[in-house]
DNA sequence: AATGAATGAGATTTCATTCAT
DNA sequence: AATGAATGAAATCTCATTCAT
């Protein structure tokens, strides 16, 4: 639908990959990413030769997991948006991000840091994420539900800055309730 | 007391140590805590050997680089929270934090995901700016200027993860107090 | 009699392992005999499967392509030795197989150092060649036209090293017109 | 004196690399140059890890054993050639050469196999024999001593191809001298 | 005390070969 | 019979730490 695969790749492989992937992110959300690769092989249950087929590199591990995560979240945000009135569409989406973000800071710095070109290859879906935020923070400043000054980049820190929070937080839900209601205040007009 | 090395420490191993712990700050903080520790000795003008006989680990460094980091952010505050009104000394310490967190946030993943009992060595400094924070918070919620919902958790995740947003947005004052407006205005009564 | 492989082979899979032979000595001669068995099937239109059903090891990929060089040779040998005078004779198989002989030297090597017994499978072909060569030189030597106390060992030598100064030279008839000149000269008597 | 060390490099440093070159020579000579690094190092009795502190990379140090063996022979064609008449200065310095190439074959294929620009770091040596060369085959053809039609880039193939026989012919001293014979013979005028 | 070479365990990656499709 | 994905042993290379100079 938007993917890079060549082919249809055949049915095992794909089993596989789902697999390389679902352990990447389960491993590298919970141990960091310096975790030895063939880890990750032995928590998908292949060997490393079928890692590496799949993912030349670790990096381009990295970097998969982080694209299937943007598609995650823009395929949620679009759901989202679609029909529901400005003010709900804009703190809804501003939420779920928040919430599935836990852990994507380590990824970006890491990739950031290995001199990729982050852009290549994550720009496809994270132009889509972009694009949206930029719909939503628009009619929700239409709306008069966000404040007039805030632009784009600034949105986008702050849902990154969020996610932190959260992140450090750890699961309370109670108290993520509360520095999302500080944010969401802070972001309404006066 | 509390330290390892009581003794005087000759000039030049004084000199040495802090050009280390300079150019550790500068190099972790600009290229991730993933760089060969050769790279920060190099940076230093000193010999890997040198490092080591200064830091006995490369966590030790880590350490000691987020403690002296600590150590400004506890001393800034100190002067802050002394002459100032209890809604002046919160919202001046929480900017002043938050500014000079830039990259903080990888070093103290770093240390945790080696293992490290942080506490041991970070202990000191953090209880000191911890129970700065507690009065502070304390003080404006009495006062008046901040949200009584307030607990000290969700402020120092708040403070982090601000300091991620602001790390992101880059060097952009406008932007900068855009952002500080929107959280201080969420942090307020109402 | 020497087989391994006494079924006629459906005609796809003769195809194929001719392709594979093809594609084998092309590769092995200009890229070296380091290159992954996939590349070979690559160029040989084939999966790797394939290659492997045909030769159940690298090795016997090598020593077959081996093995078809020097049968090619032999061929060529005899029928120029078949109604030729002694000297024609000889000198005519010696630039025979110097010039087909280009990027042989690599395979023995791989093979010797592969620590395969060569003469397993190369034995009947390289058997047919020896002999023929022993004729050859026996004949050459009888009618005058080389100088006596050449034995085979030293023949065969020179039939390698000179393919390796062909080789060299690169596609330059007039030098190598030169350079046969120099080892025929110096192979006839005074 | 011709070299590429920046700086004097210390004792122990010295004496490692000059073991790893003897030990690289000996192994790759006798065993091939697909023998794990490992091997060498254990040869050398020296960590890997030194290895590849002296060549960073195993194609490196396959270089450096080509440029010290072409740096050996020219040292050794220099005196030779210095106070000899032309004649004998041509055939010792190509008698010479050729028992000293064993093997090289293997190393300069290697390279080449490699992708490795050849020519960077082997350029200086191999001019330096080059133009000795040259030399040599000038002064031997206005000597009379050598064909007049030979060409430099002959005598380099038949150089080669001649260490390629011998190489072939294993530690026989008989036959290595009848081979040269032919070889010199051939050189001759007439 | 300082240096930087040496070390080797461990990380990443390759590739001959097997096996499910 | 053909395919190409999977395998894992082995190869290359990195880097925190030690140690001779």
């Amino acid at each position: 639908m938007s993917g890079t695969q060549e082919r249809p790749l055949r049915a095992d492989a794909a089993r596989n990959r789902a697999k390389l992937l679902d352990a990447a992110t389960e491993v590298f959300t919970t141990r960091g990413v310096g975790v030895p690769t063939e880890e990750i092989a032995r928590a998908a249950g292949v060997g490393v030769g079928t890692l590496f087929r799949h993912f030349p590199t670790k990096e381009a591990l990295l970097e998969a997991v982080m694209v299937r995560r943007l598609e995650t979240i823009a395929a949620g945000t679009a759901e989202l948006a679609a029909g529901a009135e400005p003010a709900e569409a804009f703190f809804g989406c501003f939420r779920l991000i928040v919430e599935q973000s836990a852990g994507k800071n380590e990824f970006a710095q890491a990739l950031a840091a290995a001199g990729i070109d982050v852009h290549s290859s994550l720009r496809a879906s994270s132009a889509v994420i972009r694009t949206r935020l930029a719909e939503l923070l628009d009619r929700a400043q239409r709306a008069g539900a966000v404040r007039a000054d805030l632009a784009l980049p600034e949105l986008i820190a702050l849902l990154i800055g969020t996610g932190a929070t959260l992140e450090q937080l750890g699961p309370d839900p109670a108290a993520h309730g509360r520095v999302l209601d500080v944010v969401f205040t802070g972001l309404r007009p006066h």
